[in-house]
DNA sequence: TAGTTCATGTAATGAGTTACATGATTAT
DNA sequence: ATAATCATGTAACTCATTACATGAACTA
């Protein structure tokens, strides 16, 4: 079972609101999804060509005068096909691989101070995601597609609950890290008394 | 920066226990760290190769009679100092790459049952890890070290809670998202009664 | 004038997964 | 008899990251 290209369906998707320049996908994909979901230029744009040359996107060379020429693609009703049959398939869960976890396994043969601090910092990282997220959330839910353009109003709006949920979901994600955190230095404490004692 | 190679951290640790074969580090590995970190022989075999070319580890091979011969590794001083120095630097985090989240976010150009059912299936998995861990968390805590050769108590009781830690990571971390899955199943819900009436 | 943003790409690298290949032994 | 487990490995692949390369325009 080849494990399919996921960079592309997060292009189409991208594709599939309006038609992006390679940068523009990149920049609008940091500031959507990029609480979970990243992307390189060093992928997008041998994608983008692949998939122009499969019919899934055309391209459009922009010539701003004097400005670097922009590459502005558009999804193709095959693409969007394509993009749509994904999106009904079942997702592949990413598998957990965390280093945190793999060091604090072996957390017996190094100082409890070490491994306190290595929680201290997973938690204050997982404090500025829970920071960044918040406003996120606050900004879904106070803009109302007010400086969109007039004809994009309803697909924006009619994604908005779906994207605050995907932002609901990294803020429990980090809380119930940081809990964790919490809860684990606690239990380091407990046993740093019971080797003094 | 190079990404460094994770694998033959966790190959060290296990070796770090006690001298075994590639089979032997997967078997374990997958009963202990399974949780939150997978290995494959395609991976293990050849690491092994490579740290015992670097003099991280050395190879003994035992022939079992009519058996298929065993090649047993064993950390050496220089591979211990590596694994020690890896264990006390700082850990990278596993960037988020869900691909649930990824179809959720454009989950406006499907029908909402597909989405609930994306939902229920991740929520049951969740559960199904959650039972899992579960079970794990009350071997650990009845098991003190009752069968194990008697040398190894110390290094094995001294291990348990921070083993435990882990298995607590993972419970949090399924409950958080069934949890999420939930609340936005109940959102979902809310999404449909608007549009009926 | 120096740094950031706009805008495109290629090349190198590596880490990890999957499939393939082999063959004996043990349990059902 | 058949399936699972013990036990080792190679080859192909591909996905994604990072570094490299270029150059104009805008901003502080």
């Amino acid at each position: 079972m080849a494990r399919t290209n996921k960079t592309q369906y997060a292009i189409l998707g991208m594709l599939n609101y309006q038609p992006m320049s390679g940068y523009d996908i990149k920049k609008i994909s940091d500031h959507s999804i990029g609480h979970f979901w990243n992307e390189n230029y060093g992928n997008i744009y041998p994608v983008l060509k692949r998939m122009m040359r499969e019919g899934l996107v055309t391209m459009d060379i922009q010539q701003g005068g004097s400005a670097p020429p922009r590459k502005v693609y558009t999804i193709t009703a095959k693409g969007r096909q394509f993009f749509l049959d994904w999106l009904a398939g079942s997702p592949e869960r990413q598998i957990l691989r965390e280093e945190l976890l793999l060091q604090l396994f072996f957390g017996q043969w190094i100082s409890p101070n070490i491994i306190e601090d290595k929680l201290h910092n997973e938690s204050a990282f997982c404090s500025a995601m829970i920071k960044n997220l918040q406003q996120i959330k606050a900004h879904l839910e106070e803009d109302h597609g007010k400086n969109l353009p007039e004809q994009s109003v309803g697909t924006f709006a009619a994604g908005r609950p779906y994207w605050k949920m995907t932002v609901e979901f990294g803020l429990r994600y980090y809380q119930g890290i940081r809990e964790w955190c919490d809860a684990s230095l606690h239990e380091l404490s407990q046993i740093d008394k019971g080797e003094k004692r």
